[in-house]
DNA sequence: TCTGGATGTTCAT
DNA sequence: TGAACCTCCAGAG
């Protein structure tokens, strides 16, 4: 499921079983197989997520750059000093060492890129709301940029370089609890609406880290609820809205689907 | 067993 | 705006 909380997961998951220590990198698949000699065998100083892109970086100064986009899935093997099975399936990278292993299919992006490559993919994400550092600064960016453009606020939820990490789910969960129509321009938006937005997908992913679904019923964040009862409007067209009733509609928004609910949404 | 859809991004037109 | 990328899985039959 590879929005925000995924990836910050996944990274928490690789400091666990890989960090300080030499890792084996190969390429079942072929299509890494050059990418892979280079870091095999090195030390994993650290895994880091920003976004929904997560960067493993090696004690030779090179740096594995893996965004699943849509298809990309992550396996992991216990292994304690056996031999791990053969790969099933196309496995374009495995990351291993004694105790276990960690498989990667269908990535849009698994790449070996230099600390200056890192520095400017940094430079290009927005703030990143699981990003500890500097989180109110983090959230000032992002008021400020999307106060800049009339572009509406449902698309610019979508775009990494506004806010990293967020993704159709979250995009349309995040505006149904702010009571937001997706099509109010930006600039048409008040600070305070915007930090309330900011400061609800910090706390909406921070429960996407912790219980790997993403939840967004204040209700259920402590529950393990069935896929159909996690949200308020995501997949739910033509279903009478949880809080007033109406309808949830469906539409298409730069060829994504929106979700939203036309009676709290004004 | 088969088919369509999916939490995403980039590139060409 | 649409196609391509590329893999898995739920639902249909």
């Amino acid at each position: 499921m590879p929005e925000g909380h995924t990836v910050h997961r996944t990274a928490n998951q690789f400091n666990q079983l890989f960090g300080g220590q030499p890792i084996t990198v190969i390429s079942p698949q072929g299509r890494f197989a050059e990418g892979a000699k280079l870091v095999s065998g090195h030390k994993l100083v650290a895994a880091e997520a920003i976004g929904k892109q997560m960067f493993l970086r090696f004690d030779n100064d090179l740096t594995i750059r893996i965004h699943l986009g849509i298809y990309g899935k992550w396996g992991y093997l216990k292994l304690d000093g056996l031999e791990a099975e053969d790969p099933v399936g196309q496995v374009r990278a495995r990351f291993s060492n004694a105790k276990a292993a960690a498989d990667l299919r269908g990535p849009t992006v698994c790449e070996v890129i230099s600390a200056d490559e890192v520095r400017l993919v940094e430079q290009r994400l927005g703030p990143d709301p699981l990003n500890p550092n500097r989180a109110n600064a983090e959230a000032q960016r992002f008021i400020d940029r999307v106060m800049r453009s009339r572009t509406p606020i449902g698309l610019q939820l979508m775009n990494q370089d506004v806010i990293a990490g967020i993704g159709n789910v979250y995009r349309a969960e995040l505006l149904f609890r702010a009571g937001l129509n997706p099509h109010t321009p930006g600039n048409l938006l008040t600070r305070e609406q915007l930090q309330g937005i900011w400061d609800d997908s910090v706390a909406l992913l921070k429960v996407g880290v912790a219980t790997g679904f993403m939840i967004t019923r204040d209700e259920l964040f402590k529950k393990r609820p069935k896929k159909a009862d996690r949200n308020f409007v995501y997949k739910r067209e033509g279903l009478a809205c949880r809080e007033c009733g109406v309808n949830i509609v469906i539409e298409l928004m730069a060829a994504r689907k929106l979700y939203w609910c036309p009676g709290c949404q004004k």
